[in-house]
DNA sequence: TGTGTCAACTAGTGTC
DNA sequence: GACACTAGTTGACACA
């Protein structure tokens, strides 16, 4: 489902408060009473900022139309959610100046623009999760055939070295490496086998 | 009609 | 205490 097609649905009808049957508690209220005031103007430009006289895209705002109770689905037409992405890429908080600009140059009331940004940054943390997941997943699989690698590597050494337990030979392999000094790398000595390791146990750092 | 999307909501928490 | 935020939920709507 194409998200454009809603934008240019635009239904733009009202959303009664608390038409969910819910109450209309103090945090709402004292959003309401934040919004009643006049909104702060401030001269900078922001990028969602249309210019002066442009054409406004029409949104009834939510004490508009009560419509009996029941919470009118409202969709931001494709001018309005345009404009709010634009500023998303910017900055994805607000103050209050900036929320109140928005929501006047976009014809929204500053709520519904704090609510944009609210749902915006949850629907990006959970892309974000998404993507670290997918993540996590390829990394899980990568040491997996690691994992396995490792382990036929292990029984081809066993089966090399019949009636020397396996956990002796990884032992004597992570004896055989020395940590450089210099560069605090990892290098395995000149030893070709386990076997020339122990004619010759310690052999000098290589230094890097 | 089932399902996905998203604006708007509530409750709880953190910060100043 | 006021305010801003997040997480989770609700309900309207579009679409296959």
């Amino acid at each position: 489902m194409g998200e454009e097609d809603h934008c240019n649905i635009g239904l733009a009808l009202g959303i009664g408060l608390g038409g969910g049957g819910g109450e209309f508690n103090l945090s709402r209220r004292r959003h309401a009473e934040a919004e009643a005031k006049p909104p702060v103007q401030f001269d900078v430009l922001f990028p969602f900022q249309v210019e002066e006289g442009k054409e406004q895209v029409q949104s009834k705002s939510t004490e508009d139309d009560d419509n009996g109770g029941t919470r009118k689905k409202l969709r931001l037409n494709k001018e309005q959610s345009s404009l709010l992405e634009d500023c998303f890429r910017t900055q994805h908080t607000l103050s209050p100046a900036q929320k109140h600009d928005i929501a006047r140059k976009l014809n929204l009331k500053p709520r519904q623009v704090e609510v944009w940004f609210q749902n915006r940054r949850a629907r990006t943390k959970l892309k974000q999760i998404e993507v670290d997941c997918e993540f996590l997943r390829r990394c899980c699989e990568s040491l997996t055939d690691e994992n396995r690698r490792l382990k036929r590597e292990l029984t081809e050494l066993q089966s090399a070295r019949p009636g020397v337990p396996a956990y002796y030979v990884e032992i004597q392999k992570a004896a055989m490496v020395s940590i450089c000094p210099t560069c605090e790398k990892a290098a395995m000595d000149d030893v070709k086998s386990v076997k020339d390791w122990s004619i010759n146990p310690r052999k000098d750092y290589k230094l890097c």
